[in-house]
DNA sequence: AGTTCACATTGGCATAGACCAATTATGTTG
DNA sequence: CAACATAATTGGTCTATGCCAATGTGAACT
């Protein structure tokens, strides 16, 4: 008897290879059966069914809306995260970048934002809270602590768009340096919200902390960006 | 009748926030409740009480081991990445890697690995498979391509340890300039039996492309990284 | 023609239960 | 006492089913 056989390949996974074979080649947008008609055609529950289109969504092969239906979803976004911000990594690759302002204000730094910000916990900080567009498609939201209070902030981000260019042309803030720390998260309530994804599906989560040329933090920043519609490119060259 | 209330929040969430409040504090490795016992005090059904599990799990706050329990995972690691290797990277924060050879052969450039190498298909590139361990735990699964031949590369390989290492010291090869990509991505069945984890969880998978000075390729690299383990870093800092 | 409203469709959440697989505890046997 | 067979425990997978929520359709009514 064999006994280092492979463990059997589960039913879902079956499935999920089978619909992957079924959306090969087809337009984004087009939609595919619906969870009781697959399940009515490969012989299995709903539930089973339901579990592949699942992990189908979660790898962005897939997108679904209730009440319509399932469909093939549109490629991912690939975003290069360097020195640079956020739009202009976005204008760089000939897409559209967008931002919403969710809130802006000053308060009270809590303990992990003083931290990063070698600051004494209570003192003022500026909070960005934005979400981050891409062709009109909400992409990651980001929440920004900086340093101190920045007059008349919010009229120069809306003239500007961008947060680093109002940072160096207004503020003579200029950064030279960031640490980004990359993760995976699961979406909750707040994340579906805002970002119209579902339950449970995974994100990148990036915090990054930006210094000027002496090393003076300028930016902590956390970022919670689709998975399923973004990849993360960083290039490093050795010094010379 | 009010319209615009929030959407009620889905019962296996409360329960991920009962569960995690139970968890608060505890050691790692601590058995919690198991899934029929959770079932019965929250009065829920066990699929519900697996679908809070899971996106713990997921999240790296739990681990579980069939037939034995669900307990406290342990915290997640925290790798920074630069030019230098797995091998370094860890070291340098003091932690204890480990190289699991997987395979090593001479094989025919497919389409991708051609076109990231800059050779035609078919040319001959060494392709080397490796589990990667931390402190003695599997925590990323790599493929890597490098053009050509390498003479004698395995004996080299197994004296340094150090990829980064066998390639500048003895084969002159000296990587000036990566480029990743990071992205999520789920595990599949090979990624189960390679890194213990369960179908379905998050990785974080990172493609490199590394240069050397004159920016020839030097070596192509898929990484498969547990996202329940593993944090990643990049440090980036301008021109000076 | 335009609006409204009931209904069908489709995905979202949850239940209850069954059986399998891996591990651990138990008891029997040599 | 050690080794082995057996049973109980616990997570892994799957089925069948019900109801809810969002969307789309079409008939009825202005």
């Amino acid at each position: 008897m064999p006994t280092d056989v492979a463990p059997a390949t589960p039913k879902y996974y079956l499935l999920k290879t089978e619909v992957l074979g079924l959306i090969a080649g087809l337009q984004p947008g087009t939609l595919i059966p619906t969870e009781r008609a697959l399940a009515g055609r490969y012989a299995t529950s709903r539930t089973t069914v339901r579990q592949a289109i699942s992990e189908l969504v979660a790898e962005g092969k897939l997108g679904r809306i209730q009440g319509h239906g399932t469909f093939v979803a549109p490629p991912k976004v690939t975003h290069v995260r360097q020195l640079t911000s956020f739009s202009d990594d976005a204008r760089n690759q000939g897409l559209r970048p967008d931002s919403r302002l969710v809130s802006l204000d000053v308060v009270g730094a809590d303990d992990g934002v003083a931290v990063r910000l070698g600051l004494e916990q209570g003192q003022p900080v500026t909070r960005l809270e934005r979400i981050r567009l891409i062709e009109g498609e909400p992409l990651a939201h980001e929440v920004a602590w900086l340093p101190g209070r920045l007059p008349r902030f919010k009229s120069h981000l809306a003239k500007a768009g961008s947060l680093y260019a109002v940072l160096a042309d207004v503020y003579g803030l200029r950064v030279a340096e960031v640490e980004d720390t990359v993760e995976t998260a699961l979406a909750g309530p707040e994340d579906v919200r805002l970002l119209g994804i579902e339950m449970g599906a995974p994100l990148l989560v990036v915090h990054r902390l930006a210094r000027d040329a002496n090393g003076a933090p300028v930016e902590w920043t956390r970022s919670a960006f689709r998975g399923d519609r973004f990849r993360f490119v960083s290039r490093v060259k050795s010094g010379g």
